[in-house]
DNA sequence: CTTTACCCACTTTTT
DNA sequence: GTGGGTAAAG
């Protein structure tokens, strides 16, 4: 009998037992969800379920990627390679590959990115002469975006008449129009963006029975993770598949659900309930993750929002420390702060790199930080953003790369037919468009015969030439593998050169880039196939099916590993560290300004919330800065109001010391902002905590420990240190063990110890009434008495 | 036709 | 502060 049942506590245990029949499991964050799925998973197998039977789908790659390494582990041979877990995208873009022509797509369709589709979309505003300053881009996409994850197809758009004349006081009266062309091109130049992946697979199924039924034979078990972020059309898929054999697992947890921006609805996870009959629900309720202080305070905070399932987080683990609330002046403080922060914990506490995390609201908040770790020389990484394979370069790179696949790639052949510039400019293009829209057919078909054009000259020899250079590639795609296909594409179209040419910095970085490209497509080349396809295929077309849907963190590189992470909350769900820096917790930053107008966007970033602190294992500070630049010019931020939904008694205001003094840093209780804002939670306090939370402190078995940290906590806010009015930091250099020393807050004392590098000296000192302490002497603002 | 110089809109969050 | 788009200059 295998072992791995007993490492799971009953609960767990029953879910990775119930394998027959629909299971919901309520998961509550770091409850050993993961470590569920793929026991279950690795059970099924050892029960003689065949690995093709199953399907497991998850919403991120990186979530997909662990498990499978997971299971591996468990199974500790290779049997999982025939298993289909991944992306509900990457799933169904690799079933659609094989099921394209049954849609009229070529099983080569390139997959637009938001890029291509927004400048598709882009394109059409224009041809449709409307005014894109009504029409804006990023709305339009949203639109069709949110209507194609609803399964609303562009005729159901047009003749709705809610959405219609939703559109229409919007003063927006084309978007169904403009829908309607942009699936019309996408098709035509076979091409699916990352919504049709859905919706193409839902029209696959709703509309070819046998594939249903075959599909419905094939997946004989599912498995959902984060079924609260489902959309409706992943709903309805999934609901399709599942019917005949009824055995789907979907995990959960309502608190978590963060992306009803992407369709997301949590009706899906609520009413799982009744779409089956006798539906198991498990709730995993042990966090194995957090201190008793972090898991107290996720509770107080989530319990504030109104809809959700009941449930009660609890915790075995230690008491832990408080919560470290940390005010900074600026951003760039902000981000010395953490730097600062996270060189004295690994000092102090013999952390790893790798045990920290720096997590924010937005991309753009990363700079900051960047910077600041850069300085201190700490090793860091960044994930998401703009990812690797979305960089101009890259991107223009690829371009040829998908026009080589598949010409009918429009938005592809646009990037490169005058990139490196060949003189084919903007009037020319315009007559080719005019031209193709005219004769309805693709910019590739127009440029092959440029009789029926107005185009010639210099011009439209370069266009025969280009076109000459294109086939010619083509023509190798079969006989050459993928990377000496991209490197002759490289040589011969000008890329590489025309890179190489530029000398700046930010030139020498996209030559770079390209040659990195092109290494890891050498790599994709000499590497064993490992997704469980048995294809030695290595050409060029398989390769781009296999990246485009790869958005980054995948170069898990070893040296890479022990690293500070950098991310958005969003990106950091399902994660865990040690110690996370969960920054800028500011109005309109955090909650995000759009969320300020109604309840249920303000929830979600309240479980925004939920999530960045549920992320810590140990130690979890929270800062804010009190300016910082947004769109180049200073902004000054009220602190988050969640900053004020943290039961107070959890949250050490003076844990910065050393920072206080003018360079910002914790509370100072000389500005009554902060005991306003208290006093205000103080009056709602009640309402804030729910039964269930309550329950959760009432079992909580040590939480004399924290009463105990709080006590001293308020020990030491007993005395108040004026500092002299002449008062002038020394340098920190200058000061030695035996001096005594005076500090804004702390007082008089006496240095007993210096420990620590040249610029990082750490100063161990007795303070009359705040007792011994250890400061960071460059920033701890102590003046030495003469 | 290409390069340069300004102007603007941009910041939620992801596949 | 940036990147893309547009208008004028080369």
């Amino acid at each position: 009998m295998s072992t791995y049942l007993n490492d799971l506590n009953p609960n767990q245990r029953a879910a990775v037992e119930q394998t027959q029949g629909p299971v919901m499991i309520v998961a509550g964050a770091g409850s050993g969800k993961t470590k569920v799925l793929t026991t279950r998973i690795a059970h099924l197998l050892n029960n003689d379920v065949d690995a093709f039977r199953i399907l497991a789908l998850t919403f991120t790659n990186k979530a997909a990627a662990e498990m499978k390494e997971r299971i591996e582990s468990i199974l500790g041979n290779n049997e999982s390679r025939n298993l289909y877990i991944g992306t509900f995208h990457s799933i169904f873009a690799r079933i659609l590959r094989q099921e394209a022509p049954k849609l009229g797509y070529p099983s080569s369709f390139t997959i637009y990115d938001s890029d291509d589709a927004k400048n598709l979309i882009k394109t059409i505003v224009k041809e449709f002469n409307l005014d894109d300053k009504i029409y804006k881009t990023n709305t339009v996409y949203g639109r069709i975006s949110s209507a194609k994850n609803a399964l609303i197809p562009p005729m159901d758009y047009i003749q709705d008449k809610s959405i219609g004349s939703e559109d229409a006081r919007a003063n927006k009266p084309m978007i169904g129009q403009i829908y309607a062309e942009y699936s019309k091109r996408c098709f035509r130049n076979g091409a699916m963006d990352f919504d049709d992946l859905l919706m193409k697979m839902y029209e696959l199924l709703a509309q070819h029975p046998d594939r249903l039924e075959y599909y419905q034979q094939r997946f004989q078990y599912i498995m959902i993770d984060e079924y609260q972020d489902t959309n409706v059309a992943q709903y309805k898929i999934v609901d399709m598949l599942a019917k005949k054999h009824k055995n789907i697992c979907v995990v959960g947890d309502d608190a978590q659900s963060i992306y009803s921006f992407r369709g997301a609805t949590i009706e899906n996870i609520l009413k799982f309930k009744d779409d089956y009959e006798n539906v198991k629900v498990i709730k995993l309720e042990q966090n194995y993750r957090s201190t008793k202080s972090i898991i107290h305070v996720a509770n107080q905070i989530i319990g504030r929002n109104k809809n959700q399932i009941p449930k009660n987080l609890w915790t075995d683990n230690k008491a832990g420390d408080l919560i470290k609330l940390v005010r900074t002046r600026t951003d760039n403080d902000e981000g010395r702060y953490v730097a600062d922060a996270i060189k004295e914990q690994k000092l102090r506490n013999h952390y790893d790199n790798k045990d920290f995390a720096i997590l924010y609201r937005t991309n753009a908040q990363s700079r900051s930080f960047e910077e600041s770790l850069r300085k201190a020389g700490i090793p860091y990484r960044i994930y998401g953003g703009l990812s690797f394979y979305q960089r101009k370069e890259v991107k223009d790179f690829i371009a040829y790369l998908r026009v080589v696949v598949n010409q009918r790639d429009e938005e592809a052949l646009k990037r490169i037919i005058n990139y490196p510039t060949r003189g084919i400019g903007k009037v020319t293009l315009d007559r080719l468009a005019l031209t193709s829209m005219q004769n309805d057919v693709s910019l590739w078909e127009t440029i092959q015969n440029l009789s029926g054009t107005n185009v010639s000259g210099g011009a439209a020899n370069s266009i025969q030439n280009f076109v000459l250079m294109m086939r010619y590639f083509q023509e190798s795609l079969t006989s050459k593998n993928a990377y000496e296909l991209a490197d002759e594409v490289g040589k011969q179209s000008g890329i590489i050169k025309d890179l190489y040419a530029d000398k700046s910095v930010e030139g020498m970085a996209r030559y770079e880039n390209v040659q990195e490209l092109l290494n890891s497509i050498k790599e994709y080349v000499e590497s064993p196939n490992e997704d469980g396809e048995v294809e030695e295929d290595k050409s060029l077309s398989t390769y781009l099916q296999n990246i485009t849907l790869l958005t980054d963190q995948d170069n898990n590189n070893e040296e890479d590993k022990n690293v500070v992470s950098l991310m958005t909350i969003h990106g950091s769900k399902g994660l865990e560290f040690k110690n996370v820096f969960a920054v800028g917790l500011e109005e309109n930053i955090f909650p995000s300004a759009m969320s300020l107008f109604d309840r249920e966007s303000l929830e979600e970033e309240r479980r925004l919330f939920y999530v960045v602190v549920t992320r810590a294992e140990e130690n979890l500070w929270i800062t804010h800065s009190n300016t910082r630049y947004r769109f180049g010019s200073l902004v000054s931020n009220e602190p988050s109001r969640f900053i004020d939904e943290i039961p107070k008694e959890y949250v050490d205001m003076n844990y910065s010391g050393g920072l206080s003094g003018s360079s910002g840093g914790g509370f100072n209780r000389n500005t009554n902002e902060f005991s306003e804002s208290y006093n205000k939670y103080d009056k709602s306090a009640r309402y804030g905590t729910s039964k269930s939370t309550r329950k959760a402190i009432d079992n909580n078995t040590s939480t004399t420990s924290i009463k105990e940290q709080i006590l001293q906590k308020k020990r030491k806010e007993d005395f108040e240190h004026v500092p002299a009015q002449n008062f002038e930091p020394s340098d920190p250099d200058s000061i030695e063990v035996g001096d005594r020393v005076e500090h804004t807050k702390f007082g008089y004392g006496k240095v007993v110890n210096i420990d620590g590098g040249m610029h990082n000296r750490i100063a161990t000192v007795e303070f009359e009434k705040a007792g011994s302490r250890r400061l960071m002497l460059t920033f701890a603002k102590l003046s030495v008495e003469k």
